[in-house]
DNA sequence: CCGCAAATGACAACATGTTGTCAACATGAA
DNA sequence: TTCATGTTGACAACATGTTGTCATTTGCGG
């Protein structure tokens, strides 16, 4: 067999991993739960939230948020569809139209964040200010690491 | 508009947050490179491990990943179908049937775990054990947090 | 200016996960 | 035993994300 054996820190790096799966579905569960007393889902409102955060492109949306530009596209359609978007002319680009919220997407994505904001207070609370950045810093380099190991190859 | 603002300890949960998401889709990537050579992919990696870790039905392997019944059925129904796993009679339940591991399931469970070792060596390494051990603390805590939320709304 | 590579949106197919519904089965209480 | 309740598998509908393909647009090099 003859089968390559973990190391102590690949036991712990494996152990990581899963942890961080399985928060991740419960963050995306809490973050649809923030977000549906508005209409929206989490999806939803990572794009309304790109759009008031700066005016982009849905192509450059899609790389701002990792992921692939046809599902940013489809969920933007839906939004536009909605009225809590609109496409406006792209100066620079006749294909690559802007994504600008409307007022009714502005209101529904500051209730999102107002809810947002009380949920992520008390977690915080709880959690710990100084161990929370410290976890960050580390997933942050880790994702940086797989992020360029990929766009490397 | 009286928005409540996120105190610091908010701040740091809410880019917590954004981080372990991020992280998971790179996770995800990382699983499905792994797991491909053998012709899987991370979510039939998942579901081969638990079944090789103890023979269950498929409604508690759905429980034991944290994952909804149907979904880890589907993706049995269809390794059940590719001979990488096959349905035993449960003498203590007719219809829950419980999942064992083929041959051809095993072996390309081991390949996968082999690979995997590889990997998690040189990350674990990279990073280091003592931090990643302190922010899979954090990470369980908080998933147990919001998990037992859940359970008792 | 021309032509070609890259970027972009549109469309389709698929993988993974969710919820809802239903019938069959298991279990415990009356 | 019988009935209510919960568990389980099966099926359908949907949300979210992926990859692949195509035509159009942009922009750059010759």
């Amino acid at each position: 067999m003859n089968q390559p054996s973990r190391t102590p820190s690949g036991d712990a790096f494996a152990e990581f991993t899963i942890s961080v799966l399985r928060l991740a579905g419960h963050l995306t569960s809490e973050g649809d739960r923030l977000a549906q007393p508005s209409g929206q889902t989490s999806a939803r409102w990572q794009v309304l939230a790109a759009a008031r955060h700066s005016t982009l492109s849905v192509a450059e949306t899609a790389r701002a948020l990792g992921l692939a530009r046809q599902g940013v596209q489809r969920i933007a359609d839906v939004l536009e569809a909605e009225g809590l978007l609109a496409y406006r002319q792209n100066p620079a680009h006749q294909r690559a139209k802007l994504m600008t919220l409307t007022p009714s997407g502005e209101a529904a994505l500051q209730e999102i964040t107002a809810r947002q904001a009380v949920w992520a207070n008390a977690l915080g609370a709880e959690m710990g200010e100084e161990r929370l950045r410290q976890a960050s810093a580390l997933i942050t380099e880790l994702a940086t690491l797989l992020g360029d190991r990929r766009a490397s190859t």
